[in-house]
DNA sequence: GGTGTTTTCTAATTTGAATTAGAAAATACT
DNA sequence: AGTATTTTCTAATTCAAATTAGAAAACACC
């Protein structure tokens, strides 16, 4: 057996074995099929022979290294809110200490509308399949989703804190708005006339004209 | 055999066979439940058999009205389009040939998103199944779906002549964002709170806002 | 109240895909 | 080179649903 928990936290730059033994690079393979095929398919259309032919490998062994297609599916879910919430995260934390709270608001919108329009597998599989996965794996991951979606509610209310949004706005409603704005991108994107960043730079101008005051 | 292809369409009040035989009102009856469930539980996790109790009968009973899932799921699909493409357009219609474009914009994006909220299975169903659905079910369902969104870019471009919107604005893009913020609502809406009237109100001063000049 | 027709049910059957078992192949270690 | 270990493959097996067949029930019309 190879097969553990891929927890990909900071934490696992200490144990250098991840792209390391042939095995773990295998598994990270199987992964990324996965997450292309969950992405390009939905949780329905995708089958594991579909995954195993994009893994260049067989359906069987695929539980060499997961339990179940189910195994798989949740590790996608996972990783998928990893890579947004992180990139995200990390964006907003770049900016320096005196940055108006609207500008932080403008560069998560960036950032998250981003991750997902570069074809970001794992976040565009996650973002997609959730709502058409079992219901204990949902109910596992939307308690994992539920601290990305307080990262927004505090992004929200900071602005609003600070007097910059319009007045008679619905903080709850607006963030789900918002965060639909970004979510739903997945089912029309396709490379095309406008780059990530322009349709992010549309996203963001076009949330904060109808958020700020 | 019973089945005929229900289009409904202004035309079936000519034909008062509808709501009138028992066989019309029970594969009606069926068609109902399959939205609800396909609402509720997405393309891949509704069952026959959910769907057959939903309706108060048995799975082998839905093949004499409908020759397979599919043809249902295609129905669905198709009366959900019209659901949301008659309501909204009625009532843009519904506004006086003096209304300028910028609220007509505004009266749309109430209309659909309401249809939505309201719960209206079909819609939702439409909406959320869509991404999910074998490749030509969607393919003939998005042929009749452009149709409803020239309706919308039609919409922009109005505003956009009528130079009420802000420059710089890519229509396309900010269609596509805008409808997203609307379609992904199924997502996360459950009664509560707000009603479906005032959360149309916060996502139409939210959408005008970022799209008005 | 009997006969034909429509509708519904139950009980197979079919199908498609996930999963498992166990043999083979590759790899690592000495 | 020889043995043990890990990995992969093929070929069943299992399982869950959709679908079909054909018997029963309900209904309509005379």
């Amino acid at each position: 057996m190879a097969g553990k928990q891929a927890t990909l936290d900071a934490a696992d730059a200490v144990q250098p074995d991840n792209g390391g033994s042939k095995s773990a690079r295998t598994r990270q393979r199987i992964l990324d099929a996965a997450a292309k095929v969950f992405r390009e398919e939905g949780y329905a259309g995708a089958r594991l022979a579909d995954i195993a032919a994009a893994a260049d490998t067989k359906a069987g062994s695929l539980y060499y290294y997961f339990a179940s297609r189910e195994a798989l599916v949740e590790e996608v879910l996972d990783e998928g809110l990893d890579r947004a919430f992180g990139e995200t995260r990390r964006r907003v934390d770049a900016l320096s200490a005196d940055t108006p709270t609207i500008d932080r608001l403008a560069t998560a919108i960036r950032a998250h509308l981003e991750t997902v329009l570069k074809l970001d597998n794992y976040t565009s599989a996650s973002i997609r399949m959730l709502g058409h996965v079992p219901e204990p794996i949902r109910a596992r991951h939307m308690k994992r989703q539920a601290v990305y979606g307080a990262y927004w509610r505090e992004l929200l209310e900071a602005a609003g804190a600070a007097g910059e949004l319009r007045d008679g706005l619905d903080l709850s409603a607006a963030r789900m708005l918002l965060l639909g704005m970004l979510n739903w991108s997945p089912e029309w994107y396709r490379r095309g006339r406008l780059s990530p960043e322009e349709i992010a730079d549309q996203a963001a101008a076009m949330a904060l004209g109808g958020l700020r005051k």
